[in-house]
DNA sequence: TTCATATTTCGATCATACGTGAAATATCTG
DNA sequence: CAGATATTTCACGTATGATCGAAATATGAA
């Protein structure tokens, strides 16, 4: 039975614990070097270098070489909903300590993921876009509504989206939040309007004074950190 | 970094040829025996045994012990949709022998799924379903029209159930199918009215000449074998 | 009860593979 | 060119885990 030989291999190849948090890293669709791979991995330049080959052998990564830097990304999308598919039966995330770094805190708070908002934030602005009727959740996917498409809109967003918006999995929150160009769109608006502003963390957002006081005012969204 | 530990452990679950063959033999929802999984594995009763206790504790299959034998079976769909992700992406692999083949291709015509009809004949049927207005697809079940109430009390199924129907997907057609309840009442239906059959090979369904007919007939499903 | 079947547990073997130090290769900088 | 940085390759210790023989447990049949 050598039939699902490529299915277990490829399994494999995600159940390890650094390969896992490599290919965790690079879900958004960035692309990182092997260095900055070790380093999130916490293991040496050898050993992620190992697993990198690993992976690109199996077909999950590919490598871009730019001087003496090789950046890898995700082969294609299909890798990052293996691991969510994973992520969906995996048990709950294991309780935050309490102290934990500031650095870990704050890249859960808000996140940026294919360009639109993930994290805590991410999660909470979908909601109350949900509650208030603009969104319409789906099994698998958001609907814009008309009141929805209306406060699009008015907040300075143009589009004339109705096809389904894709629902997006928070790996840290397990929680959904919108996908696809739609939320694209909406966190660009948000930088524009100044709520929003990209940190000095990779990936990070920081929410300005402005954006606190708004998220609170229209979306009844409390910010404590 | 431990958050994505959890997620490692499953893959590394799945990432073994004998557990991915048991996951997959078990991946329509039917539940067989540790001894059938033995054989099937082709590894030693101990081994299996071994397998089967990891891949309960990991939550990908539960047990039901009747009598000496011990049934196990995924615990739930969330199982087999990881394994159809990884088999997006994971090269197919041959077919090894011209014996094996015809064997597939029967049992890709029409198989039974928790009892009720898949492969193409049940794709097929779905579809046809679908069409007349019996049945409305949504993003993760089918929801029972009155006029598809109406037709099934008139084909010879009673039922007064309103509730959404499991959507299923067939491995082989990649194409979603009705599960549940009323999929078995069906298909029990149409093996009463002969249209259909159990074949000789294990889980495989047979076409009655009346059947060919009456699907061709009633639903405009041409088949060609 | 006695025997057969189904399944698990224990113990031992063996292969795989993760991780790292050391060294090699390649690129950038001054 | 020399030195620093990025990354890989090699060699090796170690550990995990897949497999199976032997034995134990539990159920069904005679």
């Amino acid at each position: 039975m050598n039939m699902y030989k490529n299915i277990a291999s490829i399994a494999a190849l995600i159940g390890d614990q650094t390969r896992t948090t490599i290919l965790a890293s690079l879900a958004d669709g960035k692309a990182l070097t092997a260095g900055e791979l070790s380093r999130i991995t916490k293991v040496s330049p050898q050993t992620a270098s190992s697993h990198l080959t690993k992976l690109v052998d199996g077909g999950l990564l590919t490598v871009q070489i730019q001087g003496r830097h090789r950046y890898y990304r995700l082969s294609s999308s299909s890798v990052a909903e293996i691991i969510e598919a994973i992520a969906k039966i995996a048990p709950p995330s294991p309780i935050r300590s309490l102290r934990e770094s500031e650095q870990a805190k704050r890249l859960r708070f808000a996140r940026t993921c294919y360009k639109h908002l993930a994290g805590e934030l991410g999660v909470a602005f979908t909601t109350a876009l949900v509650q208030k009727g603009y969104f319409q959740e789906g099994e698998e996917s958001y609907q814009l509504t008309p009141s929805g498409s209306q406060w699009l809109n008015e907040f300075g967003v143009k589009t004339n989206h109705t096809e389904p918006i894709p629902r997006h999995i928070d790996w840290t929150e397990r929680r959904h939040h919108i996908g696809g160009p739609i939320a694209v769109c909406i966190t660009r608006r948000l930088t524009e309007l100044e709520w929003i502003a990209e940190g000095e963390i990779r990936r990070s957002i920081v929410v300005s004074s402005l954006g606190r006081s708004m998220f609170e005012q229209e979306f009844q969204i409390k910010l404590w950190s």
